[in-house]
DNA sequence: GTGAAAGCGCTAACAT
DNA sequence: ATGTTAGCGCTTTCAC
């Protein structure tokens, strides 16, 4: 049960703990071939599997990525780990979570502990557009990559989805459906790039042809729309729900109120991970691809670990427009 | 930019890294309040971040727990890691994710990597059903807490969903709506034991009164469904989907299909973290509570860091039935 | 109340 | 082709 270290198996193998090391690193060039056999065979009776701090204490290398979502909890965080875990596991790293909990403090708490684990590189889903907020992190020299939202001015290689984009279509659908009154049910705006985006790109769709309500919620409450309607008994809107938990929630209350759409008003969304085809006639969002951005994003990382000079641009990630019947 | 050590805060506070050393563990009891505002000082700083490793290293304490799920793209493990994720952060630790891809030989290495990165403890969501699988893990020695799927026999504690239960509940309402014939449609049965114990709560729950047939996938193809209602054109069955996306995949086929429940067959599912409450009347289905199972995981895992000796028993949390109208 | 010194398990010159 | 040696940054006896 005692952990078998290096110096056990130099002893067993009746050879240095260098050349040990060495055969650990792959350093075969000049190691004659029965000595490698050796060695292979001891660590493989022993069952020795080297400590990652001890190596990483005095090569500097953990072969650690740290990675700050704002949410553990939601499906986004989710693909984007899973396609994150990929590329670094291919790339033999091992990722670190932490968690922002959508707060800038513990955002900070969680990257200050990755740092400290050493790790060799960070991918950050971050909280604040402001760079600045970040300054401790540059400070530290750690190569950096950041996903989903963007900061401004950018300081780091940033992935994101083509929002705008995709939204600019989505605006242009519901226009040619022929609405005339669009609520955009969102969370705090300022907050986040992709919401900003995301509003903006309806508004400048649509300008001159229809009017765009900003209805923003702290707490994903639908309360915010239900005011709104029944302030405006008269008219047959759209609602744009940001995010995939806002559109459940409204979904949701839709339902308890017994509305239906289209009929009562037009409802579409982003990122309902595929439920959202299930729902009434299937409601129209825009699909995500959380996968490919952490793949993307550590592709580049792996490449400034190893570093290579990145320009702060930012990549984008087509997201694709799911057109079906609800609004 | 130069990573600054114990030494460096020594030096600049005029003691020796002993004493940092004991005032970065809180070993107060006999340092004068000088030296320790001094120490706090130059710790401000110079913003200096102890490094994990060196102290892992000398201490044998990495604070670090594995956490190795079946698969990281579920939203069951999501959920899970988050549970996780809030204890072993209240207790000072960190979490490392391991990710088996559904498939155990994959398992054995995630977990032999976290072995490696000498985790103080791992919580797993096991692959395997013979406890004899994970006998390299005994072997080391470390504190392990099983999570959502049993061993036979138990060789560690476990906590799980009350799968018996709350299936057992949803088959008797199944009968109680007048269904002769059940089919289940889920995953390679023998692989887990909760499709073990969701598909035997259904042959319980209706010996002698319904007829009740196995329909097996091994990618979530609903085509096994598909093939059976065509051959049993008359019947009109309930189908039972083992879990959230067989779920899903059974809705999706269904909706191309043109067909509704619960006019052309009943419906009903496990695991549908809430977007199936808006699926035509509303999927009757069983929800885990993978976020508590987590916790209580957790928390008998830093006990048995601690060196509590926890019997290898299994703790249930309850889950919930909900009926809607899909049957 | 504080310091000196040894050493955790590994790596990387520098020797030979 | 392999061994010797000196640490990496920290913790922890044992002195004083």
């Amino acid at each position: 049960m005692a952990k078998v270290t290096i110096s056990d198996v130099a002893q067993a193998a009746g050879v240095s703990k260098a050349t040990v090391s060495r055969y650990l690193n792959k350093h075969f060039e000049r190691m004659s071939p029965n000595t490698r056999q050796k060695i292979a065979k001891v660590i493989e009776d022993l069952n020795y599997q080297p400590s990652f701090q001890a190596s990483a204490l005095k090569s500097n290398r953990t072969h650690l990525v740290g990675v700050v979502v704002a949410d553990v909890s939601n499906i986004y965080s989710t693909l984007l780990i899973t396609g994150i875990n990929q590329v670094a596991k291919d790339h033999g790293n091992q990722i670190m979570i932490g968690d922002a909990s959508d707060d800038l403090d513990q955002q900070q708490e969680s990257i200050e502990l990755l740092l400290r684990q050493n790790v060799d590189g960070l991918i950050i889903q971050p909280m604040s557009q402001n760079p600045h907020a970040y300054d401790y992190l540059r400070k530290s020299g750690t190569p950096t990559v950041m996903v989903d939202r963007l900061t401004k001015p950018l300081f780091w290689p940033t992935v994101t989805s083509d929002d705008y984009d995709a939204t600019y279509k989505l605006a242009q659908a519901v226009l040619a459906a022929g609405y005339q009154d669009i609520l955009i049910f969102i969370n705090e705006i300022s907050a986040a790039s992709t919401r900003q985006l995301r509003s903006q790109a309806f508004l400048d769709a649509t300008k001159g042809k229809a009017t765009v309500t900003l209805l923003e919620t702290q707490n994903d409450d639908p309360q915010v729309v239900a005011a709104w309607l029944a302030q405006h008994p008269k008219v047959h809107p759209v609602v744009f729900a940001g995010n995939g938990r806002l559109l459940m929630a409204l979904l949701l209350w839709l339902k308890d109120q017994g509305l239906t759409c289209p009929d009562d008003l037009g409802v579409c969304g982003y990122d309902d991970w595929r439920w959202a085809a299930l729902v009434g006639p299937g409601i129209s969002s825009v699909t995500q691809y959380p996968i490919q951005i952490g793949q993307q994003a550590t592709e580049l990382l792996v490449q400034l670990i190893d570093g290579a000079k990145i320009p702060a641009t930012q990549v984008k990630v087509a997201a694709d427009l799911n057109l079906r019947g609800s609004f």
